[in-house]
DNA sequence: ATTTTTTTTTAGATTTGTCTAAAATAATTT
DNA sequence: AAATTATTTTAGACAAATCTAAAAAAAAAT
């Protein structure tokens, strides 16, 4: 198995796999809008990551990553998580500074680096945000629960539970088309009220009460 | 000042200051050489320097570091030689394996990231091969350190640096047993091929090449 | 079932850093 | 001082990663 890979071909191979946990199907001009770049450049790169096996891609059929290409991504997020768990816990970064620099980090190429790090922090299981760590073999552990209140701005989640079954609960649950696996995103908090401006799905943005978001749990995802 | 390099040309700033260090002229030759490279692209690149002010160059008639140059080096040895520190001292590595992972550290770009790497190792004055540490402003602790060649007859010195990191160097000093902090005495020096007869701890004299002389840096044990 | 719109791909250009081969210049030898 | 040798520079090419503009294909709308 080939295991040198440039920055660029990292960059896209963690941005498909991204994209690969919200979205069924990834498309072209998705990953262009991730990578702030053009479609055309991201179809030069599918072209190169399928003839290095990264990729299932046929022109115009869509493409996903090969079993080779998750694992690639795998060892990349868990460069970047030890990376920002040593920046918060060893360099005293807040986590909301260290996602750019964990960004550079984890295209440093020497695996005994990384496994000695690994050892130094103790083998973290999550990082900062939450975000659970793959361990050596791309393994993570379970995704923490925690609750909408707590979740970053922007992080996709799914909702995992709910901390009351009250009928008034579900009543407004319903009403608002929330359920659980439904996928949730925090746009804007209100410090006045507590209140969430959240996104769901495809729809327009609407604003929930402190109330509703303490008793909603999510698990943010990767 | 402009301060954003690519990893090329930090190689080449970096490259050409050792080289002045030892050199009071550099050639295009020995660029090439050090950064295993044409000369035809050492060129292109003392082209590209001179045009963004960090070399003084006119063609054909050689070249030094300008002052931004040569702070620009400095910051990028401090960055090497933090990290080589960070490698010995938390990660457990040896100091002869410390080289290549530092030739990676040493360019990433984050000021807030070396300074706090700098906190968190205590401010050290000196990396793991007891080179100087530059400070954040590119002043380094001096030491009185000196080439083996230049050490008097049955004067005690230390080992304080080697002038290289090949392996082929550091398989011959695993084979002398000879390493930083090694207590040596030149008993004599021969004139015909200036090979010197010397003295390491309990054991009897040995003799080592001129070739090898060349590269012990030492300190004189006052 | 066409037409229109959107998405994706191709074609060709650009930038960075590299190379080889040849030309220009400098250094050394005779 | 001229000839030879060595060094440095230029000229032109190439690979990686990107771009714009145009063409091709797929999806959506009529």
């Amino acid at each position: 198995m080939v295991t040198n890979f440039t920055t660029a071909e990292e960059n896209y191979i963690k941005a498909i796999f991204h994209l690969q946990q919200s979205n069924e199907n990834v498309s072209t001009n998705q990953v262009a809008a991730e990578l702030n770049t053009k479609a055309a450049s991201v179809t030069d790169m599918l072209k190169k990551l399928k003839q290095k096996k990264i990729l299932n891609y046929e022109k115009y059929q869509g493409f996903t990553l090969s079993e080779q290409g998750n694992t690639i991504a795998l060892t990349i997020i868990r460069k970047h998580r030890l990376w920002e768990f040593f920046l918060v816990e060893k360099l005293d970064f807040g986590w909301d500074e260290v996602h750019e620099i964990a960004e550079e980090l984890e295209h440093l190429t020497s695996t005994k680096l990384i496994e000695r790090l690994d050892t130094f922090l103790g083998h973290p299981k999550f990082d900062p945000h939450g975000d659970p760590i793959p361990d050596s073999n791309g393994k993570m552990a379970m995704r923490k629960q925690i609750n909408l209140i707590d979740l970053p701005l922007n992080k996709l989640a799914e909702v995992s539970a709910v901390a009351s079954q009250s009928s008034e609960l579900l009543e407004l649950l319903k009403f608002k088309n929330i359920r659980i696996g439904t996928k949730i995103m925090v746009k804007q908090k209100f410090a006045f009220d507590h209140s969430l401006d959240i996104k769901i799905d495809k729809q327009n943005p609407f604003t929930i009460s402190q109330q509703l978001a303490q008793v909603l749990l999510v698990k943010v995802i990767v």
